[in-house]
DNA sequence: ATAAACCCTGACATTAATGTCAGGGTCAAG
DNA sequence: CTTGACCCTGACATTAATGTCAGGGTTTAT
């Protein structure tokens, strides 16, 4: 399938495709064209990506483990868990920051609402 | 006061100084050698900079009420508690969103180690 | 008068995934 | 053979506060 029709299916701008190519998150073969050829089995890659990028992880974490993933399940790549642990403590520490800052808005927009 | 000093005293780079000057958060008078010469009144006005940027708040934001707010309290500025509370949801949208990613994290690190 | 320590402006870099445009091939249908 | 719908690469833009560098004045102390 051609690039296009990837993108159709999977709701992914072609720029985004060429750019996990790039990133080696995702491969082609080269028509005499010059055109993308991707096997079906992209599809299913693509939604993966796109899976990991919601899960916040970046694209060069996602090329470390992604051959791996796509062959096993998770809990068969090394690679997997300390890179999914990281981002949750990262997610932690986001996530304390953030309430820190929500406690003081709170905080103040009560009393100003006192005040009024 | 030049600006060497007050950034001193403030801990802010004298970068960022001259950043809030041309984002309207901060003047100065210029001296004849062309020199930023500062009120003492500056050290605070940084700091109140720096605080409502902790809170995640733009350089705009923080223009259309700081010069409200370094006169009177909060409350008497009537854009303070619109963009409190604009901030505010989206802090709440944040840390929804990170929460999920939390749990997806946790289950997959989870299911991870129960095939290990 | 020279060196060190200030100050100035302007400009480019940073991050990361994606949008968008230019300039140019390719292919299919009419 | 032309038109429209594809595809290609390369490059610049986006966000926002801050870092950093270049090139050049000023001030202070020796």
């Amino acid at each position: 399938m051609k690039i296009g029709e990837l993108s159709a299916r999977t709701g992914v701008s072609i720029r985004s495709l060429r750019y996990y190519e790039e990133q080696k998150l995702l491969t082609s073969v080269r028509m005499d064209n010059g055109y993308r050829e991707y096997s079906p089995l992209a599809e299913e890659q693509v939604r993966t990506i796109q899976f990991y990028l919601s899960l916040g992880l970046s694209t060069e974490q996602i090329a470390s483990f992604l051959t791996c993933v796509l062959k096993n399940k998770e809990a068969f790549c090394e690679e997997v868990l300390p890179i999914f642990e990281r981002k949750l403590k990262e997610i932690d520490g986001q996530i304390h920051l953030l309430s820190q800052i929500k406690s003081n808005l709170e905080d103040r927009i009560r009393s100003i609402q006192e005040e009024r």
